[in-house]
DNA sequence: CTTTAATGCGCAAACGTTTGCGCGTCAATA
DNA sequence: TATTGACGCGCAAACGTTTGCGCATTAAAG
């Protein structure tokens, strides 16, 4: 029972043991079809009670790639990508895979590094939600291992990708607005050089132009995608000469900064709020709770890792038209949009 | 300059190429001291050129240890959990180690089976917040493989470990709210079977009796530590015939669970309410924001990590006597706790 | 000019697993 | 009874890296 093995039990132990070669050894645990039942089953046994654990790393050499999965995020404490960690995590385990976490902080350097390291362990897969400047050279690291786009799509990546819609969120967000009767919708945004922050710049231009309405330049404060930023803009916002009925938080750490902002200012008729991404305490914002939009990071997330499975699978390193397919948000609405009054039905 | 290199350079390919031997490259590579440092640097600018990118299975299997550090956390989603992976990823960058995330959902089956798949990654080392009913099997594979504990302590796992104080951290929130006038000061606490419930428990009691109050059992509420338990909970606890002028949660998911049973109930006099770890968006409780117990996160995943690495340097796999630290909590001050009225000075 | 030491490098084994190939045995078919 | 095939298993090479040992060359010491 107490095995004092300091030394770990290998397949040529089994082997030795039984008295067996140790290419039976691995063809019993591995299940193969050209090994008698007797032998398979005396084998497992002897593997069990030795407490053997099969040395990934010289399956993976032997097989030329490993059973790690990389996840490379900018910020795993970040409630949205942790989420989608969550998810992915589990998917994983389901594949019998192991998740391997890097951060990049959205540093091309730290992101280089990160990648040759993912690539040097001999992934069997990545999923990597690129940061705006990652080098060529990077990317090119990439080329021959099974990768998949989380959230952000870069072009120089010649790989598959999901994500959300960005546009459609923030167009749903505005047109939502709209309907309540507000007209001077104020917009904080993210200056990212990022299709996603474009993205969502359009999806709220679109829907004002949609209803007849010039979107005005004043009402639009682009800033670092971080609370603080998101802070000082939302109070610059709010205290125009003409300030909006309504503000849209495109981003998650915008809607923090948001917040505090709205929550600094003691406002006799505080704007409607509408948020981006749905972290739990946010039903809780004064009383009523923040209407938000509510991102479907575990379908991005299962989608990303399905499809990267699928890669894994039929041995796919780089796909020739590489597509990314984007998730429609759905609001969730709660106390901190009301209807805009005077109402001019 | 584009090497269309599909199949991986070795270190063989690169020693054909300058004509030398194979261990000449490995040793120029480590810096090693016997080997001229003019072959050096032409091994070192060939191995640029030529995006050479060292073979991390191969490595390890020579080794006998690879460069991977096990993280096996119950939820990783759960904002607690993420901030010391975030922490710890930085860690692991600094001592060029990767790390291998696992998510055990608090199950002895999924934990057990992550353990093996680290062990069997030869991991070198694992920071694990072991489940309350780790099994000992479990226990036994981490044995050859050095291991820090997490916030949670299992004694049947010989290896240092790093948390809160927890006992201290409720003890505290106790006595500011007893400062304040509070008698009967309501607890919400969890049902594990772990010794950090536990403190808790023991930090309100012995905070209520140094006030020469007996703590009536009457005002602790224990149940899972999950968000709907803790509301109900809650509510259980506020409709009492003499319901509790104050109450801590003494948890971060029960500190859900409560806040969704206030926002729920339109108290007229609301109790002062005293929450668990610091999110962000505690800041914005009903405007004056939640008092709350801030954990020191940071300070355990560093010391936790920075013990691991340790052991790792040194080749240390169990402690003969291991220990286990704790972390002070402080109190983040906001609106959500008052002084009682009337208060009997 | 010979002995000794130091320097720079190659050889080959080893880490643990997988897998193609081949050999022997036994049962089924001619 | 001889031939064929299937079945069960062993042999050995291979994956890429590291490292102890040994050999040759050169410099330093006698």
């Amino acid at each position: 029972m107490a095995r004092p093995t300091s030394h770990k039990v290998t397949i040529k132990d089994i082997a030795r043991e039984l008295g067996v070669a140790p290419s039976t050894v691995t063809r019993a645990l591995a299940g193969s079809p050209r090994i008698s039942a007797e032998t398979a089953s005396r084998v497992r046994r002897q593997a069990e009670a030795m407490g053997y654990v099969v040395d990934a790393t010289a399956r993976a050499m032997q097989r030329g790639t490993s059973a790690l999965v990389g996840l490379l995020v900018p910020d795993i404490q970040n409630h949205f990508y942790a989420t989608m960690a969550h998810r992915i995590a589990e998917q994983c385990r389901r594949h019998d895979h192991q998740l391997v976490l890097a951060v990049s902080e959205d540093d091309p350097g730290l992101e280089s590094e990160h990648v040759r390291a993912l690539v040097g362990a001999r992934c069997a897969g990545v999923l990597i939600t690129p940061s705006p400047r990652m080098t060529p050279s990077t990317c090119r690291l990439l080329a021959d291992v099974p990768t998949v786009q989380l959230i952000r799509h870069h072009t120089g990546l010649d790989a598959d990708g999901f994500g959300i819609d960005d546009s459609q969120a923030i167009h749903t967000a505005t047109r939502y607005l709209l309907d309540l009767g507000h007209e001077r919708i104020g917009l904080l945004c993210g200056n990212e050089r990022l299709d996603t922050a474009l993205a969502r710049r359009d999806g709220y231009a679109t829907a004002m132009h949609e209803q007849g309405l010039a979107p005005d330049p004043d009402l639009i404060e682009i800033c670092e995608p971080r609370a603080e930023q998101g802070r000082t803009a939302a109070l610059r916002l709010l205290s125009k000469p003409n300030p909006p009925s309504a503000v849209i938080a495109a981003g998650a750490a915008l809607t923090e900064g948001l917040l505090d902002a709205i929550s600094g200012l003691a406002a006799e008729a505080p704007p409607s709020l509408l948020g981006f991404g749905d972290q739990a305490a946010l039903r809780w914002w004064q009383g009523g709770g923040l209407t938000t939009i509510d991102l479907p990071l575990d379908a991005v997330a299962d989608a990303a890792s399905e499809r990267l499975f699928e890669q894994i699978a039929s041995g796919v390193t780089a796909t020739d038209g590489p597509s990314f397919e984007r998730f429609e948000a759905r609001i969730i609405l709660r106390g901190s949009t009301r209807r805009h009054a005077p109402y001019r039905g």
